[in-house]
DNA sequence: ACCATCACG
DNA sequence: ACGTACGTGATGGTG
């Protein structure tokens, strides 16, 4: 029999300190969690043992704090971030099954030299696993210890057995007692033997075996006069240290076989707990998914086994309910060609399992009578488009009503939702672990979305988009090849002349994409006065440089050189490589993945093309519209402040909104309490900067780098805008305080998500909680806006048989591709739906433009 | 895998 | 002493 006992206390320290210690959205704090965790598995197949015990410390003084007053418990040095991690780490071990041990009046030291006797004792072995060398005293024929310890996030393992003791320390396991005893242990306050340290404390075991016979041989020529005298001196010292430090073997815990066999625990509350402290890679090498499932008892029944379902094969017949899902959900991030595969689906209904061939999911996918819901309808709709179907029988997406319940969760899988969500268990399937909890899954999110009023958002939003989503991709943007390749050759000459002249003008050839080494040539090689600082060294970002460049003429040309690459790299070359075999882009559009409800793309991103400089848009112009076809462009204008303006009441933004008025102007109007004639280009700019300032939470530091202008005024500007805004001013309070009671925050769409932050000890992580509860409704209600206008764009064209198609949406703005003598009639169709969608206390106008490609068309 | 940087709304 | 504006995704460098 094999024994592993871990010294809780001790790898948890080693792990606190040699991970960086970062925090949870909510500002917990895991890197000691995450470390014990791996360092435990990384044991555990090392050592392949049949028991494991994890000690712990306790807080009450030992018997050595008895024995002698100076004596530190360790315990006492730890600092808050740890001791936190601590009871957070007791209970997931215990969840996970692992036996815990602790012993008022010992020290975990003790627990394992006990331990380890006891094994000894009936031969069996143990393995000590533990960051501090004392315990090597315990090593034996039957007792090894591992040393663990982490550095740079790594764990790693030194296997000590008697050997290796020898060959380090020249000593056996059991004489390191006495070489503490003469040298002491500063760390625990132990005296040892004035003037003797590690070194000639072994030098003297190693000549005499003991302390008492150093003391016996005092005499010997191998002493110095000066040792001898220190030797007497502290004779009380090195004996009191002899007692405390040797590790007793008597501690009152169980020692008996089997004591320490892993027990089930209880997955489900581990993969919960484990989910919310953001622990996904463990989760993973814990398999914990699929022990939640299986452990979870069926029904009400509560202990009963949950009967075994075989997969069968999928009837000829199909019909009524069906649940779908894959079992490689979340697996890897290449889920669009694996999904697109069909590989992993199956199909659940009752208690018949089943496997999916591709052509057999795509058969359900369209199946006349048939009902599908689907965990994840996206690639399932992709799938369907791509042979000529259109997933006309999905019928509702768990993903999607997990979204809206929280959208500010960062992933979603069946398993954790499962756990979370608490869904009951009707049978188990070895094959599909979590097929047995897809209904009582998918029930218990339709009754919260039913419960949290979502409905309505649910069923006329949400999941009517996943298609309209679909469907853009599938249609794609059509792109000029060839154009984008020229433009590329024009930038990548640019590139070569600006890395020329760089290394011409430092006298260095180096890698300009190293933030390192442009770093050490700026800020090393030519001196410059490097300012901020980042993690890693200088910072070197535009906004640095921009400041130095009156300083060295090679700044202007890194900047540029930045530029050109990036708009080779991430546009041409990013571009390029994405058009499909139809000369088209399809992006994904993410539904499920922006926290504060908006949408997202991908492969490649369509959303962050570039046009704030003129030579980045035009990029814009290689987004064309298919021969005979042109691009009709519409954007909301301002969304966002006129739903502040709706939200807050404010009647004098409202009224600016109403009248046609320039906002901005408007606002610099009103702060400063000028006739809008007056005001100049700087109070327009000035209020503008507030204006979106106001919405992210801004501070008055950053709104004075902004405007260049200084703290003081900045902060006074501030002030006097929110006085100008009472009723901006009042409703910025009211959503924070509202979010802080009810933990989440809401869109007027009723989208939601939960903000743990504002609840954090730490001020910073509560400030940043402060602004997400600011920005979410406003940011939120504005892809709601959008995402409804969406919807009802597609289904009036798909209704009218109109052939126009919308391709792109970037956040306010919605493109079609339509027939020429179509365009007309599409321009006044997306107006429409864009501006009568909602009803607010301001309008909400969209402008449209087409032409023939993306330049043009905005 | 993480960081720094930079593109967009 | 530190950081200081919300939300995204892609790239190249680095350990």
């Amino acid at each position: 029999m094999r024994l592993l006992v871990l010294d809780g206390n001790s790898i948890a320290n080693r792990s606190f300190y040699g991970i960086k210690l970062l925090t949870t959205r909510d500002g917990r704090y895991t890197n000691a969690l995450v470390g014990f965790l791996n360092t435990l598995l990384n044991l555990e197949k090392e050592v392949m043992p049949d028991e494991v015990a994890v000690t712990f410390d306790r807080p009450e003084p030992t018997f050595r704090h008895s024995s002698y007053d100076g004596y530190k418990a360790t315990r006492h040095g730890m600092p808050e971030e740890l001791a936190a991690q601590m009871p957070v780490l007791e209970e997931l071990l215990k969840e996970l099954g692992y036996r815990t041990v602790s012993c008022a009046g010992w020290e975990a030291d003790d627990v394992l030299g006990t331990l380890a006797a006891a094994c000894s004792a009936r031969g069996d072995d143990c393995f000590l696993a533990t960051g501090d060398r004392d315990s090597l005293q315990l090593v034996g024929p039957h007792v090894t210890v591992l040393l663990t310890a982490t550095v740079m996030g790594k764990s790693t393992v030194r296997r000590m057995d008697e050997e290796a003791v020898r060959e380090q320390y020249g000593v056996t396991p059991l004489q390191l007692i006495e070489v503490k005893s003469l040298m002491g242990d500063a760390s625990d306050n132990i005296p040892g033997v004035k003037g003797i340290g590690e070194k000639t404390a072994l030098a003297l075991v190693q000549r005499f075996g003991s302390m008492e016979a150093v003391y016996e041989h005092l005499d010997d020529a191998a002493i110095k006069p000066k040792q001898r005298e220190n030797l007497l001196a502290c004779r009380a010292e090195a004996q009191l240290s002899h007692m405390l430090g040797t590790i007793r073997s008597d501690a009152p815990v169980p020692t008996q076989r089997g004591a320490y066999v892993r027990g089930e625990g209880d997955p489900a509350a581990a993969l919960s707990l484990m989910s919310e402290l953001e622990m996904f890679r463990l989760i993973d090498r814990l398999s914990l998914e699929e022990r939640a499932v299986r452990s979870t008892p069926a029904g009400e029944a509560g202990g009963a086994p949950a009967e075994e379902i075989v997969p069968q094969p999928l009837p000829a017949e199909l019909s009524g309910t069906w649940l779908l899902a894959c079992a490689e959900e979340g697996g890897g991030k290449k889920a669009s060609a694996a999904a697109a595969e069909g590989s992993g689906w199956y199909a659940v209904q009752g208690r018949c399992v089943c496997p999916l061939e591709e052509a057999q999911l795509l058969r359900l996918l369209d199946a006349p009578g048939v009902r599908l819901e689907v965990f994840d309808s996206a690639p399932l709709y992709a799938l369907a488009l791509a042979n000529g179907g259109e997933g006309s029988a999905v019928a509702w997406d768990a993903k999607l009503a997990a979204y809206l319940l929280d959208a500010g969760a960062s992933s979603y899988t069946a398993a954790g939702l499962a756990a979370s969500y608490q869904a009951p268990q009707d049978f188990s399937c070895a094959q599909y672990p979590e097929a047995g909890r897809l209904a009582g899954l998918y029930e218990r999110l339709r009754e919260e979305v039913a419960a949290q009023e979502q409905q309505e958002l649910y069923e006329t939003i949400e999941f009517p988009l996943a298609r309209v989503l679909a469907d853009m991709s599938h249609t794609g943007v059509l792109v000029d090849r060839e154009g984008i390749a020229a433009f590329g050759e024009e930038v990548a000459r640019e590139t070569k002349a600006a890395e020329e002249r760089v290394y011409e003008k430092t006298g260095i050839r180096f890698n300009i994409n190293s933030p390192k080494q442009l770093g050490e040539v700026l800020f090393e090689k030519m001196g410059l006065r490097h300012g901020k600082k980042t993690k890693t060294g200088w910072a070197t970002d535009a906004a640095t440089l921009e400041a130095l460049k009156d300083e060295a003429p090679v700044i202007g040309d890194i900047l540029e050189y930045r530029t050109y690459q990036k708009l080779r790299s991430t546009y041409v070359e990013g571009l390029l490589k994405a058009i499909g075999p139809d000369g088209r882009i399809h992006s994904r559009f993410n539904q499920t993945e922006a926290r504060t409800g908006r949408l997202s793309s991908d492969e490649p991103n369509l959303q962050n093309i570039p046009i704030r400089t003129e030579l980045g848009s035009r990029l814009r112009a290689f987004f064309v519209a298919a021969p005979g076809c042109v691009l009709v462009d519409a954007d909301y204008s301002q969304i966002e402040l006129r739903i502040l303006a709706h939200v807050s009441g404010d009647t004098h933004m409202q009224e600016a909104f109403r009248s046609g008025a320039d906002i901005h102007r408007a606002t610099a109007a009103r702060i400063y309490r000028i006739p809008e004639v007056l005001v100049t280009p700087q109070e327009r700019s000035g209020a503008k900067a507030v204006n979106f300032g106001i919405m992210y939470g801004k501070g008055a530091f950053s709104l004075s780098k902004d405007l260049g202008i200084s703290f003081g005024r900045a902060k006074e500007f501030l002030e006097t805008y929110l006085a100008a805004f009472p009723s901006v001013d009042g409703y910025m309070k009211q959503v924070i305080e509202e979010a802080r009671g009810k933990g989440y925050t809401t869109t007027l769409f009723g989208r939601r998500r939960a903000l743990p932050e504002l609840r954090s000890a730490n001020v910073q992580i509560r400030a940043s909680g402060e602004r997400m509860a600011r920005n979410t409704p406003i940011q939120g209600t504005a892809a709601d806006v959008i995402k409804l206008a969406m919807v009802r764009v597609w289904e009036r064209l798909r209704r009218e048989k109109r052939k126009s198609r919308l391709i792109l949406t970037v956040h306010d703005e919605l493109i079609l591709e339509s027939p020429e003598d179509e365009a007309g009639a599409a321009s006044r169709l997306l107006l429409e739906e864009m501006e009568g969608c909602t009803q607010y206390a301001v309008p909400l106008t969209a402008e449209c433009k087409t032409g023939k490609n993306w330049l043009e068309a905005h």
